[in-house]
DNA sequence: CCGACAACCTGACGGC
DNA sequence: TGCCGTCAGGTTGTCG
């Protein structure tokens, strides 16, 4: 599930558990995830004080006080419990703190990952380098994706998912935000007017932000045991709306394939 | 560069 | 109840 939103939520929960906590315990309960844990994970994290919590696009970030990052991302279901009750068949990674807090990364599907960086070389770290800008730091404007968009004939939708586009950006939000700019998601990308961009750049961070309030109203729950970080009932303009009324002109949403994925839009709003 | 497709995994859900 | 097909919010790679 987890999109920036998400992440976002997920980071500020584990702030509340984690933040100035020294880790007394690492386990991992297998060798990998979508890639094989870091060998030194346990070591290296072991008596470390998290010192901060962030957020880089759809990763989530741990920087101690040794010098590492933790960086972990969610792929498609994962998401960290809060003191759950027992061990889930699908808990891969368990985390206890100086005061008995426990964490548990939970992730069914298992695309997601764990890595373990210098937290001064965080910057060098070659699927960091990659990204496009931060959309909440105002880094996305009109100009910027008119340059990024330019003589590319492929539909805009599918360039928005693009990381070294748009940072973080995933099918649920790609789908809001050209629904509130009021473009189609399948025109060419190098074919959308300007002030049609400088909508969709403001827009981006809008759907994002109110996501993140919604996210953040949950938070307050997370003090009982058993929560589940960064799910949170979100109501959407079109995704996953197909057939039901478009809240601006009361049209019917549709939902096609695009990349092999689902794009709900208001074909009568989006041209 | 493009679009299409597959791969990585498990679980939920609808139809029969 | 069970079996089967379809789908799922991500990323990475191949192919023509």
């Amino acid at each position: 599930m987890p999109e920036l939103p998400e992440v976002e939520t997920t980071v500020r929960g584990l702030e509340l558990v984690l933040k100035g906590r020294r880790i007394r315990r690492l386990e991992t309960r297998r060798a990998d995830l979508r890639r094989a844990f870091p060998k030194d994970l346990g070591q290296r994290m072991t008596g470390a004080r998290v010192m901060s919590l962030g957020r880089r696009a759809k990763y989530g970030l741990v920087n101690t006080d040794c010098g590492d990052t933790m960086i972990f991302h969610l792929g498609m279901s994962g998401a960290w419990r809060i003191d759950p009750h027992e061990l889930g068949k699908h808990d891969h990674l368990l985390i206890e703190t100086d005061e008995g807090r426990r964490l548990h990364l939970r992730d069914p599907r298992r695309f997601g990952s764990v890595d373990l960086v210098a937290t001064a070389e965080l910057s060098e770290w070659p699927a960091f380098k990659a990204l496009g800008p931060e959309p909440l730091d105002g880094g996305i404007d009109g100009k910027w994706l008119k340059e990024r968009f330019a003589g590319r004939s492929a539909a805009v939708k599918l360039l928005l998912l693009d990381q070294r586009i748009v940072a973080g950006l995933g099918n649920i939000y790609a789908c809001e935000a050209l629904y509130r700019a009021r473009i189609d998601p399948r025109k060419a990308a190098g074919k959308v007017s300007r002030p049609k961009l400088d909508a969709l750049a403001v827009a981006i961070p809008e759907v994002l932000n109110d996501a993140i309030r919604a996210g953040g109203s949950t938070l307050k729950d997370f003090a009982a045991p058993d929560g589940e970080l960064g799910y949170f009932s979100k109501q959407f303009d079109v995704y996953d709306r197909e057939g039901e009324a478009c809240r601006t002109c009361s049209g019917t949403i549709k939902r096609i394939a695009q990349g092999g994925r689902s794009t709900f839009f208001c074909p009568t709003c989006q041209r």
